[in-house]
DNA sequence: TAGTGGTCTAGACCACATA
DNA sequence: ATGTGGTCTAGACCACTAG
């Protein structure tokens, strides 16, 4: 009679659907506060602990901001705080350094049928194609090529991604209202072809590290694959388990 | 006049830290429920609810495990579920495989300067060294070099390091009262030297992730530093960001 | 001083596991 | 039937921010 699903959806987790629904809506945009714990109860005939618990699991996935006195926030790519979330790679000495970033491509295409799957799109469906290196303290340390839906970034150049001060992401943000939620990712050590090591200044078949990821927004929905390849020697990519 | 440091410790995480020190002390054994919400109010004079927030702080980090209709439990390296928190070495194809480790080596050693200054002990203080081989249904993948406090790991020998079944953890957890509770990690691209690409069946210079772990007990006690090199042909490291 | 999030309590009731 | 964790509510008070 009854499946893996939960019998029933606490009422907490209807109330965090809701907010979430807003701000895929565009009800509250990044870096604003959404309404009072309050306001919201009443808004939602639930009581204020209710909202409070769904406030804190949306807290915990780093979609809201919480700062005590003032409100509670949208999180958003245009904050130095927000910058590392999705940026591992950390110089061996010092602080995490700042990169610049050179956009050397962005072209139209068709998905891959590799592409399509992960972006749950249909083979053949217009696609954006960026190809760009990162380098830290003036020296080239990644290459990547970004692959984003046609669709949902409408009207993305070269001359945007030129003009765009700040992550990629605060992009995607600012100017398609698309937000970055999490991110799933393949990690491989792979030899350098002759492109890759001429654009990072290396030889031929020096071990980068390869970065797959799909990045996901409200819903889990897919709205990036890209693949980086990263040089190691001066930099490493730093994890937390647990 | 005031630091960094909280002006006050909310009383939920002062009933955390009682429940870590329990544990840390061995009141309560992995794999065993601690006593109930209700229970642990009374003795702690707190409500019910306040408790409820430490062990709801205490199943976040993965320290305990909750089971609805049952009880809290100690969370325990002992379980199949538990198996792939510190492992994020994942096949192409398939479901998470099996591996087989094969101890080569378990040797008694002085801390290197490096090896002291991870695991928080004094240069030349005894420590415990293994290699060892992981393999993936047949065919070696890792090679690994673990180095543990002497002092904490009295008795390990190559004997009990095959006579034991399951990950190395749940030996730390069954043989020495360890928990391995998170752990910080450094990934490289290397390329394989003459003796791991021997060990691993590849030729020499075949890019190999290099990944450095010091893993945590309770109080974030730093006790095992262990480097490992994975070949990433028929393997990837999976990681989630957000 | 007012408004926000943060903590703490107490009690009622629901869902789940076990006996 | 009982005991456990899980949800929901209501209210009081604390800590922080800003005007």
């Amino acid at each position: 009679m009854r499946g893996a699903a939960p019998t029933y959806l606490p009422l907490y987790r209807q109330i965090k659907d809701l907010i979430v629904r807003g701000l895929d809506g565009g009800a509250w945009k990044p870096g604003q506060a959404i309404p009072s714990e309050f306001e919201l109860a009443e808004r939602f005939r639930v009581s204020q602990g209710t909202v409070r618990k769904a406030v804190d699991a949306l807290a915990a996935e780093n979609v809201l901001v919480r700062r005590q006195g003032k409100g509670t926030y949208v999180a958003t790519h245009g904050e130095a705080r927000q910058q590392f979330r999705f940026l591992r790679l950390t110089p061996n000495e010092g602080a995490p350094a700042q990169y610049e970033s050179r956009a050397s491509e962005c072209r139209r295409a068709r998905a891959s049928v590799e592409a399509a799957r992960l972006l749950d799109l249909k083979p053949g469906d217009g696609v954006i194609v960026i190809r760009r290196v990162l380098a830290f303290g003036g020296t080239p340390a990644v290459v990547e090529d970004i692959t984003l839906p046609a669709a949902t970034f409408k009207g993305l150049s070269a001359a945007k991604l030129a003009a765009h001060r700040g992550s990629i992401y605060h992009l995607y943000e600012a100017e398609f209202g698309i937000q970055m939620i999490r991110a799933d990712e393949k990690l491989r050590a792979v030899a350098a072809d002759a492109a890759t090591a001429a654009a990072l200044g290396l030889a031929r078949g020096t071990p980068l590290l390869s970065v797959e990821r799909v990045a996901f927004t409200y819903g889990d929905r897919p709205v990036e694959y890209r693949h980086g390849l990263c040089r190691t020697d001066t930099h490493y990519y730093r994890n937390r388990l647990g």
